[in-house]
DNA sequence: ATCGTTCTTGTAATCGTTTACAAAAACATC
DNA sequence: GATGTTTTTGTAAACGATTACAAGAACGAT
């Protein structure tokens, strides 16, 4: 392979001007800028973005911190952090945690030792105050779960406000017994989310029952069923379930049907996310719309505009309640 | 951010014995060792990948190019990627292509830059003859889709026996009307599944009917639904269907609820590849397993062993089909 | 004390770019 | 043609690591 030196001598011109044409800036007549384009085409050369990026001290990748990508949710985000990205010319360095702490470390290191210009933290189980630290020397932005005081940048939606919505729905078409899946409350969303479903109660004279609320560890599908089956179990069952995830809400619905139920009629759910799959099931999932795909490329812009050394504020987005089968009993 | 020279000042020795004690090579007394690591850690120094890469003429890192990250086959072989590259201290950049040249031409360009160090194709759209010349000076392998004379590596399963089992399981369990959703037939696998599928009907003495046999654009959700919706208006309507992905089958899946049918009672179904979510709907689907985890740590092996400079020789890993509720009437 | 070995360290080149600065070329003006 | 101004090009020093090779230190044997 060709470098720069060679294409030079070539083109019989100094290195300067070979670099000087390849990135467009700079003077380069129209005569010698077509000798060296010859001589590039004709060595088959293409510059090294190991050179380039050492001399820029950057190395154009942007890291993203994930706890699965096997949550549909996250992948939507991925998709839109992705596309801002390549608009920019930078590529994604896709990072699968796993809320494993020793994997989390080893993808820090990658920032530390500018294999990163930045990061994305997804991650809920995040180690808050190695990011705090880090978030000194480089550019980190949270996306969809955050810290408050962290002073790190976030784009996120009002998750109280969300459920306090999702659940409200539920107490309009007339239920009562409205049961909480939730995740850890070690989590904010999870937190938040309860606040939201308790507030919905309260407002209508609802009274907060503890033995209505589960906490689940994960987000999945199989957390989804154990909740559920705990809240079948339940001498005064609800007829209706707000739960913090699709995934959850899937995995209830399951066993909903495997115990001879049927939703809407018997229980009702609302999910959260509107990941593609709350639409394929049967019968569909009324669930709140998070905007993903906008959240993903808020992120990375926000990101971007960090790294280039610019001040940037956290923003809150907008959701959704989309009403389908699930709750239209 | 303090560098090597700094540190080897600040240590009393010269840059060369620090970059020793980094990488645990040469010889070092424990004198001096002791000196550099404290230096190290008093200055707060990272090396810089930016630096060695270039030195190394090397990356570390593996493209992984994917027509969408929404498709959960996906996601469970880039876990598999991941894990075998982080074992490698590989990391890996998720490529995203869309199935649009634009974009995978970018991402071509990132291994011609020397920005990835090789690259694991697992888009059934990409360019053959622009992979194939890359091949030519890069280190590629082809995961799950692949065409056989490019001279590339790689690893799969052996589709046609696969389509071939699952037909001959709705077979046996009583179906003679038997349609087909696949894909679009300039995929490879997409013939060969539907080879399987002609040999199960012919070697049972059942006609292949050209009005059986359906093709869509993706594998997506939606296109399972069309297709189905088509299979539902024949005349003579099929008792079973078999689909080249999970996510079609789901599609018709849901098509066929829409008409009031039942699933396996009206219609059976039988998918492909065994994704979470088919074990997520009602009925569960009955599919075909495909060792997606596996398939991505050998691929990423694979690959590690090509840029090392070693032959590698293509897999065809083992299937497996599952009998769930879409087929157990 | 001298020599030969072995072990440890240092010097300086290298990887492939970009860019400040200097130098040369081109051009306009008188 | 001499001079000044502008435009174009070249020289050489970064960026931050690794590593041949050379040199120095340490040590035992004579």
């Amino acid at each position: 392979m060709a470098n720069i030196h060679q294409v030079a001598k070539y083109a019989g011109v100094s290195v300067a001007t070979v670099s000087r044409v390849l990135n467009d800036q700079g003077t380069v007549t129209a005569k010698t800028r077509i000798k060296v384009e010859d001589a590039i085409k004709e060595l088959n050369y293409e510059p090294s973005m190991l050179g380039r990026n050492l001399r820029n001290s950057e190395s154009r990748i942007l890291l993203i911190l994930i706890p699965t990508i096997s949550n549909p949710f996250y992948s939507e985000i991925i998709k839109g952090i992705e596309t801002a990205a390549l608009k920019h010319n930078y590529n994604i360095l896709l990072c699968e945690t796993d809320s494993n702490p020793e994997r989390e470390n080893i993808y820090f290191d990658l920032v530390r030792k500018k294999m990163a210009d930045g990061i994305i933290s997804m991650d809920p189980a995040v180690n808050m105050e190695t990011l705090m630290k880090l978030a000194e020397h480089h550019s980190i932005i949270q996306c969809s779960e955050y810290a408050l005081d962290s002073g790190i940048p976030y784009v996120t939606i009002d998750n109280e406000d969300a459920a306090y919505r999702a659940v409200k729905h539920l107490i309009r078409i007339g239920h009562e017994k409205i049961a909480l899946i939730n995740s850890d409350e070690k989590f904010l969303y999870a937190r938040q989310r309860k606040l939201g479903y308790q507030k919905a109660l309260r407002e209508n004279g609802i009274e907060v029952q503890d033995n209505y609320m589960f906490h689940t560890q994960e987000l999945g599908f199989d957390q989804g069923r154990q909740a559920m089956r705990k809240i079948l179990d339940l001498d005064d069952r609800p007829t209706a379930v707000f739960t913090v995830s699709d995934l959850l809400a899937i995995g209830a619905l399951k066993e909903i049907h495997q115990h001879g139920l049927l939703v809407p009629n018997d229980i009702a759910i609302v999910g959260f996310d509107k990941i593609d799959f709350s639409n394929m099931t049967h019968p569909t999932l009324t669930t709140i719309a998070q905007p993903m795909y906008q959240m993903g490329t808020i992120a990375a812009n926000m990101l971007i505009d960090k790294i280039k050394g610019n001040e940037v504020d956290s923003i809150v987005l907008d959701h959704e309640l989309i009403i389908r089968e699930s709750t239209s009993g």
